[in-house]
RNA sequence: GCGCUGGUAGCUCAGUUGGAUAGAGUGACUGACUACGAAUCAGUAGGUCGCAGGUUCGAAUCCUGUCCGGCGUACCA
């Protein structure tokens, strides 16, 4: 379905090539001036260079051709040259009536759909999830669903950080602890003990607690890296032990998503791209990429006109190990075997702009993709605490992710029991609809690119641009709709200056959609479901709709907020999250 | 040093790719519940868009310079 913007556009052309002039000035934009008109055209001021006449005069003369055209009630020629268009009432219902039975209310997807694996989450095994992993889950999550929304084909992979030094810490500190393990006895030939040897809250002091100590001990420094080694040559031991890491933290993990109704489509990880890194090596070296500098292997990725200094990309250090680029592009090896991509989409901190550019230049240098595989980084920006620091808790220690849930879920839970509206078994999943709301349309509404500010009081309040807002207003039309009882589905011509302003906002859904999807900008949506919401409200409150007396008026009404709903309700769906039956 | 990125109301942020009088929220002040839910709505006050030049009919937006902040800059991830 052609979006009402395109329409107007085509219009308008229509009426500067019927004037004589190149139909390309008459493009048509929201007005920025709503009291003058909805919509404006500034093609005359562009035109009148061209042309060497007086923009106005330009600007009058699509206005004569315009005078009979159905779609506008007004159009007008003003000052320097703009154009100020007014939409017909019947012109913008029927509009909407045509997107209330249209598929995704005549949103255009894909003609041709892609498939895109999206790389988000990045959890480190072992490790506590923290504030900063709830970015990447939250934005990534968004895209995902907004891309399949469009006709995709997305495969989100968590890509779990399972590999690295990390895991070597882990291991050379349980070594220290408990050495009397059978993973640590070389003679020991017998299958491994099923059980871990530790509970998931155990490895998460485990880890902190290795990884200081690695930094003032050099021998334990030393031992965590011989593990990593063995660990990545296939010691025996080292592999049973980090399969029962493995095992225990994954579980966790799952858990804990599960609350942020963030799911993953596959659970890799570093690991896996383990068995695609020889065979990566040696056809890099094949082609006579890599080269040797102090000890490492190294591969180039400078290109012809860089302003600034590349560093080479390391894959193999002097100890033999592989690190984070070996197995970034070991994994895009591996994507690209098993999905064959069209894109694959990185939703990971800023900070790591330069390794993603690095590796993106590695691997279309070594043929590792395709070239015509589109590889892009989305680096979303810190989440800071009010002073503008990295958002630390109280006592100055890392937020884990389930204390800043279970913060807000108790504050929202309070409010719930304090308003009395719904009973006291539905309080716990109200609460948990409400919280979640407030947290992932507080993030997702800030461009991802910049850091924010996460201030656990402002979103608690609920007051203004938050999401609880959001949902207050479709809870409030679903209390209507339930009070009126039955359906309507006819949108009648606006009345009233609220109705029409309703009506436009409803109108320009495509127009945000697709700007969301373009950018991958899920803040571009949080503006748009904003702006509905409030003019939701205003008419809501101009509107008496259960004591309208036509019976017709009345069900136009119905179905102009029935439409508002569901729009609403697709919108927080795409963000990730979902409205409750009351508040 | 070099590179990336940001600077818009007291505070937190938008700004539809160059348009008319720069917008929201919050905080402050003032109104609207014997009316479908006041987690709402209406209004007042608050700005040299960091600074200086330039490009043109027109700049928060594009170019140049400059100041301030954040981040990155080969064997962590």
């Amino acid at each position: 379905m052609q979006k009402l913007i395109d329409l107007l556009s085509g219009e308008v052309s229509a009426a500067f090539q019927q004037a004589g002039y190149d139909p390309a000035y008459g493009k048509v934009t929201v007005s920025g001036r709503p009291d003058l008109g909805e919509y404006q055209c500034n093609g005359a001021m562009p035109a009148a260079k061209v042309y060497h006449k007086a923009p106005f005069q330009i600007a009058d003369e699509a206005a004569q051709a315009l005078r009979e055209n159905p779609a506008f009630l007004t159009v007008e020629a003003v000052k320097p040259g703009f154009l100020n268009l007014r939409l017909s009432p019947a012109f913008l219902s029927d509009y909407l009536n045509a997107m209330t039975v249209a598929d995704h209310f005549g949103l255009d997807g894909e003609t041709r759909p892609k498939t895109i694996v999206l790389d988000y989450g990045g959890p480190n095994v072992a490790k506590p999830l923290h504030v900063g992993h709830l970015r990447s889950a939250i934005i990534g999550e968004s895209i995902k669903r907004l891309y399949r929304y469009f006709g995709n084909n997305v495969i989100g992979d968590i890509h779990m950080g399972d590999w690295g030094l990390q895991m070597g810490l882990i291991i050379a500190e349980l070594r220290e602890r408990q050495p009397d393990l059978p993973y640590f006895d070389d003679a020991f030939s017998g299958p491994y003990p099923e059980k871990a040897p530790f509970t998931i809250s155990e490895l998460e002091e485990i880890y902190p607690t290795a990884s200081a100590k690695s930094k003032v001990d050099e021998d334990f420094a030393r031992k965590a890296h011989e593990a990593t080694y063995l660990l990545q040559t296939g010691n025996p031991g080292c592999t049973a032990l980090w399969k029962h890491i493995m095992a225990v933290s994954v579980a966790d993990l799952k858990q804990n998503y599960g609350k942020l109704d963030v799911s993953f489509d596959v659970w890799y990880g570093e690991s896996d791209a383990e068995p695609y890194i020889a065979p990566m090596l040696q056809d890099l070296k094949a082609q006579g990429l890599l080269r040797e500098s102090d000890g490492a292997l190294v591969m180039d990725v400078t290109e012809e006109g860089d302003a600034k200094e590349m560093p080479p990309c390391i894959l193999v250090k002097s100890d033999g190990a592989t690190l984070y680029a070996t197995t970034d592009l070991a994994t895009l090896s591996q994507r690209e075997q098993c999905f064959r991509p069209d894109k694959v989409l990185y939703i990971v901190d800023k900070r790591q702009s330069l390794h993603f550019e690095q590796v993106f230049r590695a691997a279309r240098k070594g043929g590792i993709v395709r070239p015509e595989t589109e590889l892009q980084h989305i680096g979303f920006g810190t989440m800071n605490g009010k002073d503008g620091k990295p958002f630390k808790t109280r006592e100055g220690g890392v937020m884990r992710l389930e204390r800043l849930i279970a913060e807000i879920t108790d504050f929202v839970t309070e409010k719930v029991r304090e308003n009395q509206i719904v009973s006291a078994d539905e309080v716990d999943g109200t609460a948990q609809k409400i919280a979640m709301a407030a947290l992932k349309y507080g993030d997702l509404s800030n461009l991802a690119t910049k850091d924010y500010v996460f201030d656990l009081d402002r979103f608690a309040a609920f007051e203004g641009n938050t999401g609880p807002y959001i949902l207050y207003t479709i809870v409030r039309i679903k209390s209507i709709l339930s009070r009126y009882g039955k359906e309507a589905t006819r949108i009648l011509p606006p009345e009233t200056a609220e109705e029409k302003d309703l009506m436009l906002s409803i109108s320009r859904f495509s127009d945000h959609l697709q700007a969301a999807y373009r950018d991958s900008a899920p803040n571009v949506l949080c503006a748009y479901i904003y702006e509905l919401s409030g003019a939701v409200n205003k008419f809501y409150h101009e509107t008496r709709i259960l004591t309208e007396e036509d019976a017709n008026r009345q069900a136009g009404y119905i179905a102009l907020i029935s439409l508002s709903r569901r729009i609403l309700e697709t919108c927080i769906a795409l963000l990730g999250f979902s409205a409750p039956e009351k508040m």
